[in-house]
DNA sequence: CTTATATTGTAAGTTACTTACATTTCTTTC
DNA sequence: GAAAGAAATGTAAGTAACTTACAATATAAG
């Protein structure tokens, strides 16, 4: 079982580069999902309309050893998600499936990611978080500017000084002004976006510690100190909004995590400070962990 | 998938009651759980030291219809196991554990969302949101406030006139300028924050729609025409930020989502317009969907 | 249109699961 | 303890199904 091929993701991502026969037995197994696992290679082909070859060759597509492998892994990637999800039920209304789909993407690509962050690169981060002196996260467009917004909106409840820019002139700017000690965290999903490969390189001039979040082997995991990097597949409806921000949110969190972990002392007094200050804004006085 | 058989927990229970030799195999099984679903029945024979038929008897006696029922069973409860126990292994550095930790959290929030999602509030809201003339996205304190920011970040890709805004006076005046045909979009994770329930009365009673996403039962579900609402356990971790707002922007992903499909072809053109102004910033050519 | 490449299906080859039956082992009865 | 009956077991034949090779068909490129 070290091999990890979610066989269901995989057909996804797949789906529109597959030939022409092999979509059709893609299409089958996807609309299919709990019964695939039981039937034969025969019944499969017989059911898509295409010879037992092409169902094999379909599972050497995804990755698999044969039919046989295809098989327990689809089991299991069924048997997961049923875990999770309940599955799809007939029942359920349209706006429930598309509960489903949104809320079963995410975890899909959450549950990628965590195959992906197998390096050392988190646990760097964390150390050079936990003990800058100043955090400046800096994101383009509106997701990755949002998750940069996130950041700051983490960090700065653990008493690390942490602002968020989306403006690329800003951001020039404010890399200007850092130095030793300082960190620079930049967010893009592509790892192309020119002035955020010009902000960290001046701050990298200055002396700022550089993090990246971004897609592997970009120009901007290239050129930061500290490279996290995600590969997430394109969803390709486009009506709908692709899970990688919320990954990446999520990974803001685990940084986040970690760092506090690092500090817990500093970082219950600072809560405590946050949680005082906002008695008398509102009706909710119940204990809050450091979100809202 | 009818029968549900943990073969797992049926050989445990069987364990000191099968034949001899059926013993060995249950010994071998047990001792070699993830392995043995890649072994052939003949591999298993010789590693137990038994014949092929007293392998083919074992899974009989748990109930399977043969080896391949139980090679797949025997997967899928392996598979579940493994994500029960919440999937970290004794190889896995403190960083690979924190994120499972925070994504395994936010997978379980996700999953417990999911079923608390299935009255018609969704769809209602679906429908109000793809025809509104603008939509106001309203959130107070760091979360929130950026869950709306989200809200606006989608909602203005599908053509749909949206803005957020977190500060609570602002809040207030541009309710008093909506009117019929408008939508304010409150968000809150407890429902009590006093400007936001004074923003969305004074927009209703200019003949704004409000739609609201914040905890069940709470003073802001109450006052708003249709109530989103999701109760997620509070997490006891303080170190570590809650999954709620991610779920939060999940769900306004949902909205999102199903807003588009109800003006395709309006939200084709201004992605296609949206993906043609950004050529020239990057050296990112590739297609994308709504997100960045 | 022709040629090269990719896809596909048919059927032969191979593997492995299932079943039947003879042998061995264990249990019960006297 | 011995004999008879029942259960367990292994060997090998029978059967099913997966894999692979190759010819035929479809698609792409020049």
């Amino acid at each position: 079982m070290n091999r990890v091929i979610d066989v269901i993701t995989r057909t996804r991502q797949l789906e529109g580069s597959f030939s022409k026969r092999e979509q059709l037995v893609a299409d089958f197994v996807l609309s299919n999902l709990e019964k695939v696992a039981t039937l034969s290679q025969l019944e499969i082909a017989n059911e898509a309309g295409v010879s037992v070859a092409t169902v094999n060759r379909f599972c050497l597509a995804l990755g698999c050893d044969g039919f046989r492998d295809f098989t327990i892994r689809l089991a299991q990637s069924v048997a997961v998600s049923l875990q999770y999800m309940g599955g799809p039920s007939r029942d359920d209304s349209e706006s429930e499936q598309l509960v489903t789909q949104v809320f079963g993407a995410l975890i899909d690509s959450l549950t990628l990611a965590r195959t992906q962050l197998v390096g050392d690169s988190i646990q760097e981060a964390i150390n050079v978080l936990a003990v800058c002196r100043r955090i400046a996260f800096f994101g383009v467009g509106g997701g990755s500017a949002n998750v940069a917004r996130e950041g700051a909106n983490r960090f700065f409840r653990l008493g690390i000084p942490a602002e968020a820019h989306a403006d690329g002139y800003l951001q020039r700017m404010v890399s200007a002004t850092l130095e030793t000690g300082d960190v620079v965290f930049a967010i893009s999903s592509s790892g192309q976006a020119a002035e955020l490969l010009d902000s960290v390189a001046i701050a990298k001039q200055y002396g700022a510690h550089t993090i990246c979040l971004t897609r592997k082997d970009s120009d901007l995991a290239a050129i930061a100190d500290i490279a996290i990097e995600i590969n997430l597949p394109e969803d390709q409806d486009i009506y709908k909004p692709s899970a990688s921000r919320l990954v990446f949110m999520a990974i803001v969190d685990v940084l986040a995590a970690g760092a506090a972990r690092n500090r817990p002392e500093k970082v219950k007094e600072y809560l405590r400070r946050i949680r005082t200050s906002l008695v008398s804004l509102s009706k909710d006085t119940e204990p809050k962990p450091i979100g809202d």
